[in-house]
DNA sequence: ACCCAGGCGCATG
DNA sequence: CATGCGCATGGG
């Protein structure tokens, strides 16, 4: 299996996939000011474990609420926040998340996510997973997709690909290596791959042979 | 009525 | 290391 080659025939089935920034706008059309790559961290916590329109009415309830920001979540009360959260699932320890992520991101950025886009990308990595409820998908997605740094991210769908060549590993980072040994490192590859590896997941779960004969003839 | 979604933490062997 | 479980909503 050539990743790169399946990357373009992923490519030319779902063309692009305009993963991030997508800037959610409040539904009353009111402009509101907010951190982009903020809402892009908050996203990859919303979204775990949970189905992506879910998420997008979370994250329109913090705007029209004025929450998408990490010092208004820090102020809070955890109630209220879990509230504006509820359609995205396990609210209340989502709303624990936020609030840890917000807090470190104040005390130690001074809330700004492009100053922690100053730190090396495996320090970063480091820091993002010793806070509670950032796991190694989580933690790369905001890399990756926040902070615009060379950081593939492993999903479960990714798993279902390799299965499809027989390729399993046992840890995430296995599996995280194989990707990045193998392909250029770019961003906007890295980008644009697991936005088309979910896209075809989704393919697999709606037509499974459409999605396995996408792939037939490949090694 | 069931199954799953762009996981994670924690408790056990 | 590797399983198992709780967390919770909304759409198919």
């Amino acid at each position: 299996m050539n990743s790169l080659n399946i990357y373009h025939i992923l490519y030319s089935r779902f063309g692009p996939q305009y993963w991030w920034p997508s800037c959610a706008k409040a539904s009353d059309g009111t402009a509101h000011n907010f951190d982009a790559r903020f809402e892009i961290a908050i996203g990859a916590i919303l979204t775990q474990n949970t189905a992506w329109t879910n998420v997008e009415k979370a994250l329109y309830c913090l705007i029209e609420h004025n929450l998408l920001d990490p010092r208004a979540i820090l102020k809070t009360t955890p109630s209220k926040l879990a509230q504006c959260i509820r359609s995205s699932g396990y609210y209340t320890q989502k709303s624990k998340k936020l609030k840890i992520f917000s807090a470190w991101l104040i005390k130690n950025y001074s809330g700004d996510l492009l100053q922690f886009k100053k730190q090396p990308l495996k320090a970063a990595r480091k820091e993002l997973l010793s806070l509670w409820g950032i796991g190694e998908e989580t933690a790369d997605s905001i890399l990756l997709y926040a902070l615009e740094k060379q950081s593939f991210v492993i999903d479960a769908y990714t798993r279902r690909l390799c299965e499809q060549f027989n390729i399993t590993f046992k840890t995430y980072e296995k599996y995280k290596n194989f990707f990045e040994s193998q392909l250029p490192r770019s961003v906007k590859l890295y980008n644009e791959y697991h936005a088309l590896i979910v896209a075809w997941g989704k393919l697999l779960r709606i037509n499974p042979r459409e999605a396995r004969t996408l792939l037939s003839n490949q090694k």
